[in-house]
DNA sequence: TTCTTATACATAAGAAAATTATGTATATTA
DNA sequence: TAATATACATAATTTTCTTATGTATAAGAA
């Protein structure tokens, strides 16, 4: 596969916030829609990703609701009420981590 | 310490931008810079700092020379010829990486 | 009709890159 | 004189990813 290389530490916060703003999605899912918002820049790796659900799961941040689609199976996962909370925090420690990101590496690039 | 943590994977390009940018660094001193620029939020560590340099200089990216100064020794690190080189490669992928993070969390920021 | 690609889940082995803990040593400040 | 700052280093551990592998169904191409 042509690489991807997803930062190490952000891919929790960025299913967080798909959820937050999409509601409920499956594994699947989630995959092609970050493919889909970066043009293919990151590639979430299901290695990564399925770990991942299941550890944000099991600090109750998410919940599972299990379906089944054309006969095969879906997982649809959504934030708990604890889960929405714990976003807001998450998305705010990775937006601050970005701004300071940009201040070292391009301090003339504006944010608005 | 109250730090915040979430640099992975950045910190190698992060020494390179400054070393390209200040011209030669002592260990010690570029904790202090990022420190200094980022205002607090990112605190490398010396157990991620150390052999981090060590290895850019074993990948040939980094010379170092050793000074003593006020009887204390510090090391010198400077870009090779070819640490110039990588520099401009790492640094256009850290900022495709900060403009599709930027995309996913925050898609009304602008970048100028 | 059969092979490949897409959809959809999962886990295990290994690598990479941090944190945390510890160690040595000198200089400065309270 | 005790604590903090400066300056290096490494070992043990943890976190988080990649790569490889596995199961299974559906759709499309050859």
């Amino acid at each position: 596969m042509g690489n991807s290389k997803l930062y190490k530490g952000s891919l929790n916060t960025i299913i967080l916030k798909l959820l937050e703003e999409q509601g409920k999605m499956y594994g699947y899912e989630i995959t092609q829609k970050v493919k889909d918002l970066t043009k293919g820049e990151l590639n979430i790796t299901e290695g990564a990703l399925y770990p991942a659900l299941h550890k944000l799961e099991a600090e109750g941040l998410l919940n599972v609701e299990v379906a089944k689609v054309d006969n095969r199976l879906r997982k649809y996962y959504k934030l708990t009420e604890q889960g929405e909370k714990e976003t807001v925090n998450r998305l705010a420690e990775l937006e601050e981590f970005i701004r300071s990101m940009q201040n070292l590496v391009n301090p003339n690039w504006s944010i608005e």
